[in-house]
DNA sequence: TTGCTAAACGGAATCGGATTCCGTATAAAT
DNA sequence: ATTTATACGGAATCCGATTCCGTTTAGCAA
């Protein structure tokens, strides 16, 4: 679904109304969004579009993919900003600004998070894509950490950004301060070690797996 | 809603039959968020109590109405539980196993979390009574620890109780062990210390604010 | 026991929003 | 200019939430 390109048989290429519509939808899609939160009614994105009902479920059958194509262009941003850190600055805090800035993608992007954690299975593909891309971008700054030995090296990358994402999913409650706190807190969390020496075991309240 | 005693004025005290359907009610729905969710159909749950949704909305009419009524025994429990665990083990301690108590009662309880979090409106009470009732119970275990010199003394107590309320908030993917694994992680964080002193300010990643 | 009445009951009716369906319009290939 | 695969719009349908109201009943008093 929302093919701009005709594969390289002979299939016919995207016409132009739609990919036109294409634009517009998610434009439109974008603004109520950030105005109303994701779950924000269909109809109210295809009004807003000046297009009916049927033309945003052709071309997105399930919000997820509207999502998606949303929060792609961020994801990606956010992925790429991590070489950047990584090579201005120390692998700890290398670490400590990506996930900074991990928090300003969740937090920013109204509903990223609540559609990410939803569990809801029409929204497979979200979660799917946004992981795919951030962890092994998490897990190569924790291996530069933990090959510069400022943290321990037992932390699942995957399960760590989970974590994060969801302190960072903003609330009626909480601003981005909070989550900020909070998300510091838990890179704090991965240099402690009882005697300031990584790699001890036996740790009364830890018991981490890698990868 | 749900007045099980009458008032002290010479108004009349709940009906029998209505007291027994609230029972029933809320027996079948505690039955049907463990099965099915909290976001499940109300029919399912008129139903399962045999009862029209007339009646189970006379009763509750909003659904964290009913989730509160459900988990308001659970929240209080686990607040009992910090007592016995400050008295039988260090402060630090006491703090990290009551924290993983939290773990099981958001972990456990399938949708607790989610109607936390969800922002709706509708939902409101539900989170005050969560916080108000868990957040003074935090705050004692932290002093207790900071005052023994444990752990840092710049957390602010509903700022944490939320975060990991989230982190512990089970999802399609991520069991109980993952969540465990991140909270543990964030009361290492409060042990974190620069050079393994507590009380340093200047910290590179951290500005909480206390209370 | 027998009314009497306020409270409670059940479920039909109503109200959205989501999703599907299909007759009409049109881009683009010939 | 003709053809036809695509795309379009929005009416129709579906489904769960919520309201409404005629009927039933618990509890009180005579």
């Amino acid at each position: 679904m929302v093919e701009h390109q005709e594969k390289d048989s002979g299939i016919r290429p995207v016409r132009a109304d739609a990919r036109r519509n294409i634009e517009t939808i998610l434009r439109a899609a974008a603004e109520v969004f950030d105005t109303s939160g994701v779950e924000a009614p269909v109809k109210l994105i295809a009004d807003k579009a000046g297009v009916g009902v049927g033309t945003l479920y052709r071309h997105f059958p399930h919000r997820p993919d509207l999502i998606k194509a949303i929060i792609q262009k961020e994801v990606d941003a956010c992925a790429k900003a991590a070489l950047d850190f990584a090579a201005s600055e120390q692998p700890v805090e290398a670490l400590a600004k990506w996930m900074q800035r991990l928090v300003d993608l969740v937090a920013t992007k109204r509903g990223l998070g609540a559609a990410l954690h939803s569990g809801n299975a029409a929204y497979q593909s979200l979660p799917e894509y946004v992981f795919s891309r951030l962890t092994p971008v998490l897990r190569d700054l924790l291996d530069a950490a933990e090959a510069a030995g400022s943290i321990r090296r037992d932390v699942n990358a995957k399960e760590l950004l989970i974590a994060c994402m969801r302190v960072a999913t903003p609330a009626s409650e909480g601003d981005i301060v909070q989550a900020r706190r909070m998300v510091a807190l838990m890179v704090d969390g991965l240099r402690f070690t009882e005697l300031n020496e990584c790699d001890n075991e036996q740790r009364s309240s830890t018991n981490a797996i890698r990868r």
